[in-house]
DNA sequence: CTGAAAGCGCTTACAG
DNA sequence: CTGAAAGCGCTTACAG
């Protein structure tokens, strides 16, 4: 099972020349004669040769390999086992920077970083030469980690807490997209109160939503009670624990429950089901993301678009544009925007058999 | 932004010791005295030293690196965009092998092939030697690149068409969970024909699927008629729109829609409400997975529970077990159980509002 | 057009 | 206990 690969000794050796021209071989160089090129190409054949990338990365100093460090979901499996398997935003954008460094010949490095991880970043430091670039989702570098990375390597952060001058930053507009959310309720279903689900504390993006629905509701002269701020997880399971005890505790409902995530979004509306309060007669519900089902949802689900693949893409761009030099913008701001459904009061062509 | 790194020549020198005993320090080697150690680790921290991974491996022969082969997601745009950022059954699994590797020290290289990918396996081919073992998913490799590759490099199949004698295969229970599925249709529910909405076609475990269902049926004397079985893509969109296709056809409809997994589920019931038809009570239908979600659709969705992040979890366990020459099973099949909620026509403690 | 040799950054027998 | 040297598998000036 553990057969010795052949290297480049064994193919010159076959063919009948030096590694050198079997290295030149291998890069394509022009100067080879084509006579000699088969030659080599045959032997390379025979002996069923593949380069060895990591001695290749060694010499030429480029791996051909993007690092990508993101947190251990911080789901607790008390609060709901079953959301272990539960999309996280972090697969999606996975999915989308794999994909576009493929498309570029690069491979993806996967570091992933944990609260309880005892020596913090080391990970993420000892791979740092293996790497050509790193992509680094939020909460894993601290604000003074982010130069100790960024002067050995190229750095781009996504959905970190914003601007550092020392590398990039990818994110999503979540400003405009809760502020087209809050005047859609405010102005069509005339919403003066709102309540907000919460994400993790600590993830940026939570942080960004909430002010920017602070933010809004203000603009608008409506109101945001501290009450109505429902500390969760982003997970369905963790929403519904959440939402029934708020249902408990709070006689008096907003008019609408601005969730930081779809998932969220789902839990609560089903714990609200089975308090008997039907969204969106009751209560309006909302979300972010729009992951696929969401349309699929009773009620469908309004809420607000982004791309995470996307966004995996656009920090892919990013990096290889700063890896070759190339003039980047700081921070690179992708568009999110509004998804009107049925959960906010609006009632679509296909509206649920009515009860 | 690309300081040159500090090796262990600027180490040595900084500490006036030889590289070797840089390298001991960093090793941990006993022998070394605790001054000299001293003396290097300081050298270390002045110059902020991380060592070079890849030439590290180089050297030892052992990356410390796992690899994940698997295929790009055949998602057509134009069937339903919005599936692009779904969750895909082999996001969840990336999951469960990076916690894994990671919890055994090692990251993961991902891999992706694509069926439009012009030199076939040559991206895996090229990596085989950057990485410590192979970890591939379904449809990667062909039956005779199988033994290529396992010949140079341990290697674990996930989901694969089944046995092979050159590589460990690591799979889930199909025919248990279907078995289970269709006992309970037809004693509990009464259930005589059955309708299958197919997943990609090449996929193995589409295969498997169909024929458990087949083959239960046949044990249990019912039927599934080749005129009720759906071809579609493993997607919610596409199932909503073949669904549509297929009840505009169908006059007489089967007494279960079969899915066989959980996102063609919510687009078949989708589609069905769309055509007035209400689930169970016009027709029965079943997922296999059980996304978290399942419990929050509406009727709740019975389903076949896999845990794809535990399987992922176990191709790295058996993946290290053979690397380390541990005796393992050649197959390892995790089980799979039946979920039943009320899409199956089972009433819940939380029945919907009734219509 | 091709070879001999040094180098990429480490590790590890082999001496002493 | 520590150093000098060879080696891991490639690449690339430098000669010729």
């Amino acid at each position: 099972m553990a057969e010795q690969a052949p290297t480049i000794y064994d193919v010159a050796e076959r063919a009948g020349v030096s590694v050198a021209t079997v290295s030149r071989a291998l890069n394509d160089v022009e100067s080879l004669r084509a006579v000699t090129r088969d030659k080599v190409m045959r032997a390379m054949a025979e002996l069923d040769f593949v380069p060895n990338n990591v001695a290749r990365g060694l010499s030429r100093g480029k791996n051909w390999v993007l690092g990508l460090a993101f947190m251990h979901s911080p789901v607790r499996a008390n609060e709901a086992e079953v959301e272990a398997d539960s999309l996280l935003y972090t697969d999606i954008i996975i999915r989308g920077v794999e994909a576009e460094a493929a498309r570029h010949g690069y491979s993806l490095l996967l570091c992933s970083a944990g609260e309880e991880h005892p020596d913090g970043i080391a990970p993420l430091r000892n791979l740092t030469q293996s790497v050509d670039g790193w992509i680094v989702l939020d909460r894993v570098l601290s604000a003074d980690e982010v130069p100790e990375i960024s002067r050995r390597t190229p750095l781009v952060l996504m959905a970190g807490a914003g601007e550092s001058d020392s590398a990039y930053t990818v994110r999503v507009d979540n400003e405009g997209g809760i502020s087209s959310l809050v005047t859609h309720l405010v102005e069509v279903h005339g919403a003066r109160r709102f309540g907000y689900m919460s994400g993790l504390n600590e993830s940026p993006d939570n942080v960004a939503r909430l002010r920017a629905l602070r933010d809004s509701a203000r603009r608008h002269g409506v109101s945001v009670d501290d009450a109505d701020i429902i500390s969760c997880d982003w997970t369905s399971g963790g929403a519904e624990v959440q939402t029934a005890r708020w249902l408990d505790r709070r006689v008096d409902l907003p008019d609408v429950l601005v969730c930081a995530n779809d998932q969220m979004a789902i839990g609560a509306i089903h714990a609200m089901g089975a308090k008997g309060l039907k969204v969106p007669r009751d209560i309006a519900v909302t979300g972010f993301d729009d992951i696929p089902i969401a349309r699929y949802l009773t009620p469908a689900l309004t809420t607000v678009r982004q791309s995470s693949s996307a966004m995996g893409a656009e920090a892919v761009d990013v990096l290889l544009a700063a890896m070759a030099g190339e003039p980047v913008a700081n921070t690179t701001t992708l568009a999110s925007r509004l998804q009107v459904r049925h959960s906010c009061g609006c009632r679509g062509e296909l509206d649920e058999v009515a009860s």
